[in-house]
DNA sequence: CGCGCCGTTGAGCCCGTTCAAAAAGTGTGG
DNA sequence: CCACACTTTTTGAACGGGCTCAACGGCGCG
C-alpha cells in the first residue's frame, strides 16, 4: 500500500489537503483523515494528454484529482467522440464504472499536468465499513454527477449552439470559481475549442463561430486559457438556464 | 409506515416481489426481505401520463418501479424538453437527485399504468446501517445508471439520426427482454413516436423516416407497442455499437 | 359519430456541417 | 535568438441532414 511514486515532489499529506472540502474524504475528521491516509495506494503524476485509464480496460482503481484538469470522453466508431465530463480538482474519478460490469465504458485523460491520488478497487469496501458516512457522501457525489450529466443531456440534445457553448462554460466558469480563494469574473481555463466541442456535440468550426457570437455580445471571452463572464447571470439568461442553477452550489 | 394505499388489488409482499433479482434488495436473503418490508411506506398506483414526482419539487421519497413503464424527464425553456432515461419494472426512481442539493431536477411520469413501492427519504439511512450491502448495490445501480446515461450523452451527441434510434430501440429491448421469461425476437414496448424523439434529441417527424428507414432494411420494427427485432447483432452494427454491447446484461 | 392522439407524407428552409486555407499561438531544438 | 513543426483559432463558401409548416389518414374512446 505504501509504495507511493512520487515525482519530482514530495507527496503530499491527507491531512493537509488543499481540496479535501470538495473530495471524497470531506465528512472525516482530521484524525480521520490522517489513518484513511492508508487507503491511498499511491500518489500519480500525469502529464497533459496522458491517458489515466483507457476504455476497455477493466477497473482496478478509482482516483481523485489532488490537481490539474482531466475530461472522460467516450470514442466512437469514425473517429467521433464525445466528452463525458470534465474533472476538476477534488473530483472522483473512475468510479462511474467501478461496480458495473467491470470495463471501463469511457477514458480518462489529463487535460493539463495534474496529480491523482489513487485508491485500489477493493479499498472501497474496506472504507465503507470502516466509515458509513463515507458511502453516503460517495452516493451523494455520484448523485450530484448524475444531475449534471443530466443537464448536459438535455443541453445536448434540445439545446442550440449558443445555450449548448453558454450553457458548458458557464458551468466551468462556477465549477472553477468555488475553488478559488476570490470571486473573480475572471478563471483560467484551458480548455480548447475542439474539446467544446466534443464536450457539446458541435464542430469545432461552429464553436469558434458560437464564441465570436458570444464575445460580441459581451456574454463571455474565452482567450489565452482563461475564461471571462461579465455577468454570469445574464449569461444563465442566455444559456436558457433558470435563475436557481446559479445559486446552486456546484460540487461541494 | 404501514399506511398502505391500496388501490383495487391487494398489497403484494416483498417475499414474492417478481422483480426483485432485479431490484436494490437483490442482495438480501428470503428472510432479510420480509423484514426490509418494513422500509416501505406506501405501494402506490398511477395512472398513463400521471406525474410520479415533478421538478422542482423537494426530495421526500425514492421509488421502485414494481410494474409498467415510466420515464424521467427535463423541461426546458420554449416547451422542449429531453427525456433522461426510460424506467422498467425493478428500477429505482428518484434517488438520482436523492442527496444532491434536495431539489428534483426532473420529472417522473407513467408511461403507462404503473407500481410503485414508495421509500420515504429517511428509510435509506436506517437501510444501509441495517445492511451495508445495501449500499454496495445502490452504488452499483448508480453506476450501472451512470454508464447508460453516458452512453446515451454520446448518442445524441455524436452519432446520426439512425444510430441514435437503432440504438435506442435495442437497448429497449434488450432491457425488456431480460425482464422476459423466454428470449423472443418481438417485446412488447409502449412508447410513442413522439417519446423517441425527446429521448434521442430530434423532432417527430424525422423520427418517423428514420424508423421507416429501419423497417425498410428489416432491422426492426415498431408498430402498435410491440418491438420486433429479428437480428439484434445487425441491428447493433447499424447502431455503431461495438459487439460488447450484446454480451453486457443490462441492469441485473 | 366526433374528438383527440398518433402516425405518415410532402415541400422548402435553416442551422450546423464539410471542405479548404490562412493566421496566430505554442513548444522544441539548434 | 531564431527556425521549424505543430496545434489552435479564425474565416469563407457551399452542401446537407434534420427542422418547420402543413395536411391527411388511422385508431381508440367517450
Amino acid at each position: 500500500m505504501a509504495q507511493l511514486r512520487q515525482g519530482r515532489g514530495q507527496v503530499p499529506q491527507c491531512a493537509a489537503c488543499p481540496v479535501r472540502s470538495l473530495a471524497l474524504f470531506q465528512p472525516l475528521s482530521l484524525k480521520e483523515i490522517q489513518a484513511a491516509q492508508r487507503y491511498r495506494s499511491e500518489f500519480r503524476l500525469v502529464r497533459r494528454g496522458e491517458t489515466v485509464y483507457a476504455q476497455g480496460e477493466s477497473v482496478q482503481e478509482a482516483y481523485t484529482l489532488f490537481s490539474g484538469w482531466a475530461y472522460l470522453c467516450q470514442d466512437l466508431p469514425g473517429g467521433r467522440r464525445q466528452i463525458l465530463s470534465f474533472m476538476l480538482p477534488g473530483d472522483l474519478l473512475g468510479f462511474q464504472a467501478e461496480m458495473a460490469d467491470g470495463v471501463r465504458g469511457h477514458s480518462a485523460r489529463a487535460l493539463s499536468d495534474a496529480a491523482l491520488c489513487v485508491f485500489p478497487r477493493e479499498a472501497f469496501f474496506s472504507m465503507f465499513s470502516a466509515h458509513p458516512e463515507l458511502g453516503v457522501r460517495l452516493v451523494w457525489m455520484a448523485a450530484q454527477d448524475q444531475a449534471l450529466t443530466h443537464d448536459h443531456l438535455a443541453s445536448i440534445g434540445r439545446r442550440s449552439a449558443l445555450e449548448r457553448v453558454a450553457g458548458l462554460l458557464l458551468e466551468l466558469f462556477l465549477r472553477i470559481r468555488v475553488r478559488q480563494p476570490a470571486a473573480a469574473n475572471e478563471v483560467p481555463c484551458p480548455v480548447t475549442q475542439s474539446l467544446i466541442a466534443d464536450a457539446v456535440g458541435l464542430t469545432k468550426i461552429h464553436v469558434n463561430r458560437t464564441l465570436k457570437k458570444l464575445r460580441d455580445a459581451e456574454l463571455l471571452c474565452l482567450t489565452h486559457r482563461r475564461l471571462q463572464v461579465p455577468d454570469p447571470e445574464r449569461l444563465a439568461q442566455a444559456a436558457g438556464l433558470s435563475r436557481t442553477v446559479l445559486e446552486r452550489r456546484p460540487m461541494i
